[in-house]
DNA sequence: GTGTGACAATTTTTT
DNA sequence: ATTGTCACAC
């Protein structure tokens, strides 16, 4: 496809946007209005325009949009081109930077990120090491109040609670003496190095010229000092996002970055794309109705470029039960009479509970399904222990992979010798790995811990020269399949599983990073590459939900950016959407922002629903339906009762003419 | 070092 | 109802 083509099938708003490639740019894109599309036409447009390919630069939010953007531009410019661009995540990029450069902030340049079970082994550790255990102290909270104090920027001793702030500075200093940094530090510390060092502030905002930034709306606070050190005169910063559709802010995103973006980048040209290239007038004239409840947006309106449309429904269940067996029979006949593939539904819940009874559904009536989330690749035990030994082959002195996998399979290292072995590294200030090293260390040790421990010693150290010699022909991958077999740890994770199932499971998740390994080794890719590559979660294509079969059942949150012919939006009830929590936290508005991601993921039909009772906890009870629905337009929507759906189509099978007509009559008031 | 039972918690989730 | 964590026993 060549470009002029691309450029003169877009409408006025989107050239405005391609067109214009100096200053800073906002552009407010609705749901559906063909973001992407416009910004990889623009990126597109700027190669054309004769700016370097190496000076462009485009920060999205996840890995999968990225390499969406990428493959996108490539297809409309030269292909060598496209490879130089850069385009990646804030983390990657943050990644790349830290790895020239870290070194000028104090920290080594082979730093290892420690990421989610790292952290919370570190901290809990931490926690009983600061005498907080008896305190109810939970680690996953204490880590959350560490990451939410770095991402608005203020001092690891700046906590309301002193034992927190204890930890939270132990924590720093732990990871300083490893030579780690987690997620936060990441753009902590990119920032950091731009904001202190002049000379390389210079160089990145010599090389990214044109910088793009994909989702802004989910941007927190840090990622737009980032941004402010990253961007150069004359300010070529192109924003892009909808403020309606910022549903993170309990991740820390900060609406107020697209809301005020003139504050930080006077007189940007603001460009609206408003026309909805993706569902019925009907279904936008419903979330158009809903969103202007909102205070404080920006004003703009979703303008349908399909007109007509069919209503929505809105219908009330007795139960949840109900309410999964109406939608799968639904799907069902659907499927049957009108031919619909599976593919073309989705349901949408606001809590990972709801799917149960949804799948329960699913799977009486044999509808193929696919759910996101589960568990994923990285968050497998079994795929962390591994990745555990190969960062510590790549740095032995980060201490918290090395004890992670220390006596996992049992080597005869319990966890007193542990103790030992942490207590007396601590005391001589060295790590972990080097107190194994130490011949004072090893002589407290009775005879026959310190025999396992040289052996272990003796073995990573000689699997580690193999991996990280330069000259050593082996692929890394055979490597590590021969060291796992030395260890055995194929069969201590086969004798930990308790059916057939997960035993193949595991062995699957072992062999994956393996091959994975095995790859990444033959492009020439060095360990350190791999285990960014695997930290970011970049080769993750194997959970992608737009590749599976079946009806897609998926939450809010994780259907912002997809889209479906026909959607079935569950539980609209008050606790439920908006959820019970978002009243005192005062959030509802991001609750109705969900709302509003949910109906505008339609395109042709929707149906909403809500019940009377649902089983919580247990327990069945009483709910009411969602504050949300009086705010709705109900010139595009028709309201039903179970029962009389229920009742009509029972009938519908005695004297099916007849009734379907009568039905259609009370039901339907369209023309 | 692994298995058992009591006990609590229970929105959304990427990198 | 379900799931995970933790203490304790074997």
């Amino acid at each position: 496809m060549s470009e002029s083509f691309s450029l003169s099938s877009l409408n006025e708003a989107q050239r405005d946007a391609v067109s214009t490639l100096d200053g800073p740019v906002l552009i407010l894109a609705g749901a559906g209005t063909g973001k992407t599309r416009t910004v990889t036409c623009r990126i597109a447009h700027m190669l054309k325009k004769g700016i370097a390919p190496q000076n462009v630069l485009a920060v999205t939010f996840t890995n999968k949009s990225a390499v969406e953007m990428r493959e996108r531009v490539c297809a409309m410019v030269d292909k060598k081109a496209g490879k130089l661009l850069t385009v990646c995540t804030f983390h990657s990029l943050c990644v790349r930077i830290l790895r020239e450069g870290i070194d000028k902030l104090g920290y080594k340049k082979n730093f290892t990120i420690y990421a989610g079970s790292d952290q919370v082994g570190l901290v809990k550790q931490l926690i009983v090491r600061k005498g907080g255990k008896d305190l109810n102290l939970d680690a996953m909270q204490v880590l959350s109040m560490i990451s939410k104090n770095k991402n608005e920027g203020l001092a690891p001793d700046y906590h309301a609670d002193d034992l927190v702030a204890e930890i939270a500075k132990a924590y720093e200093a732990e990871l300083r003496t490893q030579n780690a940094v987690d997620f936060d530090d990441l753009m902590v510390l990119a920032e950091r190095l731009l904001r202190e060092h002049e000379d390389v502030r210079a160089v990145l905002q010599d090389k990214y010229r044109y910088i793009t930034v994909d989702e802004f709306q989910d941007t927190n606070g840090l990622q737009m000092k980032l941004l402010k050190q990253l961007v150069g005169k004359p300010f070529n910063i192109c924003v892009v996002g909808d403020d309606d559709q910022s549903i993170y802010g309990w991740r820390g995103a900060d609406v107020t970055n697209i809301l005020q973006f003139e504050k930080h980048y006077p007189n940007p040209k603001v460009i609206l794309l408003e026309v909805n290239y993706r569902s019925s007038a009907a279904v936008l004239h419903v979330a158009n109705s809903l969103i202007k409840n909102n205070i404080g947006r920006r004003e703009k309106e979703l303008k349908p470029h399909h007109p007509g449309g069919e209503k929505l429904r809105i219908i009330s269940m007795p139960g949840d039960e109900e309410e999964a067996e109406f939608i799968a029979e639904e799907i069902m006949e659907r499927h049957r009479v009108n031919k619909k593939p599976w593919e073309d539904f989705a349901v949408l819940f606001r809590t990972n509970q709801q799917s149960r009874n949804l799948e329960a559904a699913m799977r009486a009536f044999d509808i193929p399904y696919r759910v996101v989330g589960a568990q994923s690749f990285f968050d497998k035990k079994e795929v962390r222990d591994v990745m555990a030994y190969l960062q510590m082959f790549y740095n032995p002195l980060s201490d918290v992979p090395l004890l992670r996998i220390l006596n996992a399979p049992p080597r005869g290292i319990g966890q007193g010798s542990i103790l030992l072995i942490t207590e007396a590294s601590r005391e001589r200030e060295m790590s972990v790995w080097e107190a194994m090293a130490n011949e004072e260390v090893l002589a407290e040790l009775s005879t026959k811990v310190k025999k396992s421990v040289i052996a272990f010693t003796d073995l990573v150290t000689e699997t580690r020269h193999r991996l990280l010699d330069q000259n050593n022909r082996e692929n890394m991958g055979d490597v590590l399949k021969e060291f796992l077999e030395t260890i055995d740890f194929g069969g201590w994770v086969q004798r930990s599983c308790k059916t057939d199932n997960e035993k193949e499971k595991r062995a699957e998740g072992i062999h994956d990073v393996v091959d994975y390994l095995r790859d990444a080794s033959r492009q020439g890719k060095t360990l350190s590459q791999f285990l960014d590559r695997m930290a970011l979660q970049e080769d993750r294509n194997d959970d992608d939900i737009e590749k599976q079969k079946g009806v897609c059942l998926i939450t809010l949150h994780a259907s912002k950016g997809l889209e479906f012919p026909i959607v079935y939006l569950v539980g609209l009830e008050n606790g439920i959407l908006p959820h019970k929590r978002s009243q005192a936290e005062g959030t509802v508005d991001e609750e109705r922002r969900l709302l509003y991601v949910g109906i505008t993921r339609a395109q042709d039909e929707m149906t909403m629903t809500y019940c009377s009772y649902r089983s919580k906890y247990g327990e069945r009870v009483h709910c009411e339906s969602s504050i949300f629905i009086k705010e709705l337009d109900f010139e595009h929507i028709t309201e039903h009762d179970y029962e009389d759906i229920m009742g009509a189509e029972a009938s519908e099978e005695e004297q099916e003419s007849f009734f379907s007509s009568l039905n259609d009559m009370l039901d339907d008031d369209e023309d």
